[in-house]
DNA sequence: TTTTTCCTTACACCATCTGTAAGTATTTTT
DNA sequence: AAAAATACTTACAGATGGTGTAAGGAAAAA
């Protein structure tokens, strides 16, 4: 069964969480000593690191990265609401999942269970058919090739490859792009559409994306 | 295994570089269609690039400068002049290093050995002491911050991080930016310390780079 | 003080990304 | 078949960011 290591000041908190844990089947245990974290988290091998963000002593992000540097994941980050937009949003500090406290147990154990099933066998690439596509850098992969696409490019993409083969309809696009469902300029969406499909043609990708005429596009396969 | 591709229109010379590359082990391949030559070898993601400096339609000094833009390399030229102005035109352009032809087989393997353990890319990230390093996206931590670094500031923080706290040479710098340690333009490196300063400066990292003057710079630590 | 070394600022060039505009092509409807 | 609606493409221009050059200022050494 996963081993599960769980970084947190408030104790009774961190007996809470290793309640829910044990009681879950999991290995659980928690860190007491606050200096050198990471060395004593990388010498227990854990199979996920639950890292409470606020800490008194060290931050919580170095200690991410620490642990990241040395290989060791995943790590689902504990973090109070109001902290959420302003040091995780869009962030790339290592974390593989976030969660906000107060935190639900059924949620919690949910994002534990995604988690280690992710890291057990996700290579962290959307598959699109004649394609792979990196979501975190928007890199193109075909066979031995590869592509960086632009952030319109890549955003539309991913979008596309998520709901395959499904239709995204164009009002969707426009919130992924401008943040704003009005769909007042669509011929905006247009040209970014015919340069995403300028691009794929780059990797001898044709006729991957299909118009739905009125409603949308969506991805072939 | 790494992969290299070679830009060379003499076909004699091309498949002959192929034979030598591929009995050394390395995975090589040639561009034959020498329209948008950059476009085609971004899109390979080679590990070096064998570039001959003579080509018919466009020239080796123009495709030298737009893979280094777009972040590839290292790029090995071959020349067949033996003009001292036009080579160092050529190293200057972001070229890593250059051979004249015709060439020695030894020595080409030696060259490209030595580049490919040059620009060998790393795992994890770079503790810079009040800071976290990705030596591949070039991103830099702090705290719940993060920052892109650009190519020239990535380079010279990566240096001095790996480095530290010993002193790396303006020379050594001058050869990570430019591939040559002739060391031709000082001035071009301070502005690029000055960037790189005032970078770190968004994440209140003051004082992180010592100047040790007549010898170099070091990141304090 | 004089000289050397280092730093900063402003400028110009280039590449990329992006929305706008205008015209073309295709499909649907009448 | 003609008209209308929808979708596509191309060219242009503004914005942004990275870079080297030039020139002058600042700091340290002689």
């Amino acid at each position: 069964m996963a081993r599960i290591i769980i970084v947190e000041d408030d104790s009774w908190m961190r007996e809470e969480l290793i309640d829910i844990l044990q009681k879950a089947g999991y290995e659980a245990a928690a860190i007491t000593d606050f200096h050198d974290i990471a060395q004593q988290i990388a010498a227990l091998a854990p199979d996920l690191v639950l890292l409470d963000i606020n800490l008194p002593e060290q931050s919580g992000f170095d200690i991410c990265r620490s642990l990241k540097s040395r290989g060791i994941g995943p790590i689902l980050i504990l973090t109070s609401r109001d902290k959420l937009q302003d040091e995780l949003h869009g962030l790339h500090l290592g974390a593989d999942d976030y969660l906000t406290k107060p935190c639900n147990r059924d949620r919690l154990l949910a994002r534990i269970q995604n988690l280690l099933r992710r890291f057990e066998s996700q290579p962290g690439w959307i598959d699109g058919g004649g394609f792979w596509l990196d979501p975190n850098t928007f890199t193109l992969y075909k066979g031995s090739q590869s592509l960086l696409l632009s952030a319109n490019e890549g955003k539309i993409l991913l979008a596309l490859a998520q709901h395959r083969p499904e239709i995204v309809t164009k009002s969707t696009l426009s919130e992924l792009l401008w943040g704003t469902d009005q769909y007042i300029d669509e011929n905006a969406l247009q040209v970014n559409l015919t340069r995403l499909r300028k691009t794929l043609r780059q990797l001898n990708l044709e006729n991957q994306i299909e118009t739905i005429r009125g409603q949308g596009y969506r991805l072939r396969g």
